[in-house]
DNA sequence: ACCTGAACACCGTTCAAGT
DNA sequence: ACCTGAACACCGTTCAAGT
C-alpha cells in the first residue's frame, strides 16, 4: 500500500531518486530477471546512484520486498462482483488472491507473512470472514476458518513455486526428476501398495491444477457442522 | 534417506571426511545457529577441511540442505498405530508429518520440494491416499486430496515459521506487530464491518494453533460427495 | 580419489564525510 | 536532507595443482 508521501520539507537537499521510483525499478528488474537477481547494488546501478543511497528511502532489502509485493497487491488485484451466495463469495475472493499471486512466483520469499499480505487483500479477507459467518459460523470460526483458506492458498503457491523453480534450474537432463521417480520405480508394491498403484499416473497427476477443486473441499469441510 | 554408501574402492587417496559427516556437522551448525549461519565456509571450519573438500561428497549448498531435509524426516518421524477407521488415519499420518515439520521450523526453505519430501514419508503419504480410497475415492482424487492436504500443511508451517522469523528479529520494540495493529486500527467499518469486528480479537485468534481443526475441515471437504 | 590454496565474482550494510 | 566513497565482513563456486 503506497503512503502518502509525508509533506515535503522546503529545507536541505532536494531529493534525487524517490521511494517510489526504488521500488518501481525493482519491480522492473524482478519482472526481467527474476528476485535473484534483485540486489542493493544492482538496483543502484540501474537507477544511477550508489548502494547507500537506497538506504535513505528503504529500511533494508527485507523491507524493499515487502513493499514489492504491496506494490503487486494494489496493482493486479481486481475486486469481483461478488456473487449472492456467500459461500461463492469465499470461493470467488480466495480465487482471486490465488491468482494474483501465481502471477509472481517470486512473491514466495515474502509471501509468507503471517496473515495478511497486504492491505490491498483486506476487502477480500473481509469477503471471506463475511461469507463463513453468513454461513452460519461464529466470527471466531470464521476468522480461523479463513487462516485454513490462507494456508491452503499459501501452501499451493510455495509448493508450485518451488517445484517450477527447481524444474527450471535442474535443466533439461534433469536430475531431480528422476529422483521422484526412482523412488517410485523401487517402490515395494507389499508395503505401499497404493503408491504402488498410482505411481505411474503420479506426474500427470500432480502437474494438474486442483487449486479451485481443493479450495472447494476446504469451505465445504468449514461450512460442514462439526 | 541415507543411501548405503558406494562399495569403497581401495585405490587413490583415503576420504578424510565422509558424507555422513557433512551431514551431521551441517545439522549440528543448524540445532545450534539457525540455517542462515549454515555456509560451506563455516561447515567446513567446524569440520577442520576446506570449502572445496565439501563438493566432493556434495553437489552443492542445494543438495546439502535436501540431504539435511532427508536426515531430520528419518530421525524425527514415527509412525503411530494407524487407527482403525480411515479417515482417522489421514489425520494421523498428516499430523505426523506436520509434527516433524513444525519441529524444525528452517525446513522451510527446502520444504518446498513439490509434493514430496523425502522417502521417509512415503508411509505418511500411503497411509493418507488409502484412507481416502477406503472412504470412497477414487484413486485419482485421493492423489488430488494428499496434495489438498498436503498445501494446507505445507502452508501452517511456512506462514508460522516465517511469522516467527519476523517477530524474532523485528526485536522486543516489534516495528512490525505494529504495522498490522495499525491496520487494524485503521478499518473503515462501513467497507470492512466484519474484520473492524473482529479487529481486537485477531491477534489472539491467530495465535492459537488450529492446525489440526483445520485438517479436519479439509479431510470432511474432500470427503463429501460433490 | 581426495584434498588444498588461491582466486573469481559477487553480497548487504555501516561509517564518516561531502553538498 | 540527501547522497557518496570506501570499507567491513562476508558469500558460493571454480580452477589448477598437489598427494
Amino acid at each position: 500500500m503506497p503512503q502518502p508521501s509525508a509533506p515535503r520539507k522546503t529545507r536541505g537537499r532536494p531529493p534525487r531518486i524517490s521511494r517510489e521510483e526504488v521500488v518501481a525499478t525493482a519491480r522492473r528488474i524482478v519482472d526481467e530477471d527474476g528476485v535473484d537477481r534483485l540486489t542493493m547494488r544492482r538496483l543502484a546501478t540501474e537507477i544511477g546512484s550508489t548502494p547507500m543511497a537506497l538506504y535513505h528511502h528503504v529500511r533494508n532489502k527485507e523491507e524493499l520486498l515487502l513493499l514489492l509485493l504491496d506494490d503487486h497487491a494494489a496493482r493486479t488485484l481486481r475486486r469481483p462482483e461478488p456473487p449472492a451466495h456467500p459461500r461463492e463469495r469465499i470461493i470467488v475472493a480466495a480465487s482471486a488472491i490465488h491468482e494474483a499471486l501465481a502471477a509472481c512466483p517470486w512473491i514466495v520469499e515474502v509471501l509468507t507473512a503471517d496473515d495478511l499480505m497486504s492491505a490491498s487483500a483486506l476487502w477480500f479477507v473481509e469477503q471471506i470472514v463475511d461469507g463463513l459467518v453468513e454461513c452460519g459460523l461464529t466470527p471466531e470460526r470464521a476468522v480461523h476458518g479463513y487462516r485454513a483458506i490462507w494456508y491452503y492458498t499459501a501452501g499451493e503457491i510455495v509448493v508450485r513455486a518451488t517445484a517450477a523453480r527447481r524444474r527450471a534450474d535442474a535443466g533439461p537432463d534433469a536430475d531431480r526428476a528422476t529422483y521422484r521417480e526412482r523412488i517410485f520405480a523401487d517402490l515395494d508394491p507389499d508395503e505401499l501398495p497404493r503408491l504402488a498403484q498410482v505411481a505411474d499416473n503420479w506426474a500427470p497427476l500432480t502437474a494438474e491444477d486442483t487449486y479451485l477443486d481443493g479450495l472447494r473441499a476446504v469451505v465445504d469441510g468449514l461450512l460442514v457442522s462439526r
